[in-house]
DNA sequence: TATGAATGAGAATTCATTCAT
DNA sequence: GATGAATGAATTCTCATTCAT
């Protein structure tokens, strides 16, 4: 039956994701070698050229998905609440991504040196998650004499401030931790919105 | 004479720094080998494990070098000039910086990504300059309310979204080019301090 | 078909035991490199770590494997022919080693100095002929008043002797040839049991 | 003055000694470089040539100084007592051994592997003390039928007998430690005496 | 004598990729 | 599709030895 077969390939694709993953995120991108993946996932050295073509390509694809799946999440959760104020909105999806890298450190750590604007321009297109957070944001500022251009800059902006401050401050404890980081790092977004 | 063997070993050691700094810069980090940096250095294999443990410490005393040097001319040239206000310093500061970049893009790429604040603390003991910058800061908002600690930790912020906005738009072009990013930018420097 | 990859797989395994055998033998330990055994044996270099982890575990493999090639073909030797005394049988048994070491010295050269009763002993699990040796000695004394423990002993001592005294005769020539030991070994072994 | 720059040169070669004694008996001969021996005596690499050929060099030496150390100091303590019988006396000598050995395991691991029969006979020339021994055994047997060639050859195997006990017992606890071995040991050599 | 920077050959080891089964 | 043995180029790193000072 193909169903079974594809059943399969998908069994094995998913392994190989995971298993990446995990070395990814506990031993280093570099430190990990096509071998270790493999073995991890419990398939052949060469079952791996199947699916992707080589540590790079599956490397991308990780990151593009936990990238989505992250912002997704922190969106939907966002949907689920009403706000008074666009400001609200904002922060609460800003902070349920920072909470949830608090979580997940090391997929912050894999995901944030990697996470640029171009692979977020590229999900833009294949994750239909992702136009609400632009919804959001334009809807935000619906009112204000900004060009679209301008807002889009802002919202970039705010990502990638976001981004740096949850990498610095979560991984590396510096300036000091997220806590103590937050109440600026909020202060600062409702400055620039 | 000693002055003529530690002359010859000076001269060893930045041939080293210039060659790798070179290499990582054009090929990129992981595809320089040792051999590359020696070969193109003029010295034998051995002698670059003479000054440096392996490929990362020698990047990681680059990366602190050309971060160093850039911010010390940065503060050195903001110092050259007189401001009415702080906020046009700072700005004066932040906007060498970026043409900085804008002509070195390369030196940008291989900065960023490891620039972290941490190494910028580094820095901070090492390297007089480095205090320039707080000072200026400090300075800054001598009059204000905020406490020293949130003071540093704007700086922080300020810097972080320089820096990432420069990589970003630099080098990836994304949202789009620096010239249309400063503006909003620097828009939003002024709104944060 | 499994076997005929099986039978490849024996056949590089194979190989890479001969070709270090003979470097260890001739060239030595130290001064045979891992490249040159590859060489010799004809398969590519990352072939050899595909079966062994270094150096030094093929040749704790060759050691044990010839270790036990030389005991078992003594002991089965021994068992060919029928002895009136143990004494005798003993003796017939050294002898067949010491003139087994006579024809291959460059085999006891590699053996005797990491032939340990660590090996033997660990040896005596895995290859059925070990016991037999144990027999022998046992039987031997089986109406005596020895405890099994210094029955044990005293083989153990006996062996080390002969090792000894054939490493030195034979390979250094010390005290004399092994031709002139012979008698008084013999005459020593015969007053120890 | 000569004098000094003399008394200059043994320091630094007795260093190189220490050091180099040290660093065998812990880290093992193969794991040592000159490197480190230099490092640990605190005198630079070209030095150590002025001293040495190379590692197997100073190696031989320092086995030979041990070696004679040891024997010199069992033949002198046995001199200092007086004993009614031969037997006694040799007994006594192996035991002062043993128990040297069984203080500084290390030294007995260096030397074993090395003290060949050969290194003996060349210190029998260098070394006073070691006549003793000879005399000692040769006195023991001047009553005796046997010829002066047989007696060294016995000496020869219980002394060689000894240190393979010792070297497995003590340094491997093979196939027991040595205080369960002295016993059957001694009883052994009084049967080969 | 003594130094120690420099050398560069060469050893060990890894690993992406291929391909016959 | 799946396997995993084999490859061998590439890379890292060591270290004995030299020699100008």
């Amino acid at each position: 039956m193909i169903s079974k077969i594809e059943k399969n390939k998908k069994i094995k694709e998913k392994s190989l994701y995971t298993a990446a993953y995990d070395l990814f995120t506990t031993k280093g991108i570099n430190e990990t070698a096509i071998s270790d993946i493999v073995k991890k996932a419990g398939v052949a050295k060469g079952t791996f050229y199947l699916y992707f073509k080589d540590k790079y390509d599956i490397l991308d694809k990780i990151i593009l998905n936990k990238s989505c799946h992250v912002l997704g999440e922190a969106i939907r959760q966002t949907k689920l609440n009403s706000f008074n104020k666009f400001e609200d909105e904002l922060l609460y999806f800003i902070d349920y991504i920072i909470e949830y890298f608090k979580k997940d450190k090391l997929m912050l750590k894999l995901i944030y040196k990697n996470l640029s604007w171009g692979i977020f321009k590229k999900a833009y297109k294949d994750y239909e998650e992702i136009h609400e957070i632009y919804g959001l944001f334009e809807r935000g500022y619906e009112d204000s004499s900004l060009s679209k251009e301008d807002i889009d800059k802002t919202l970039f902006m705010i990502i990638e401030l976001t981004g740096s401050v949850c990498y610095s401050s979560i991984i590396l404890n510096e300036p000091t931790g997220i806590d103590d980081m937050k109440p600026i790092l909020f202060k600062t977004i409702k400055k620039i919105i």
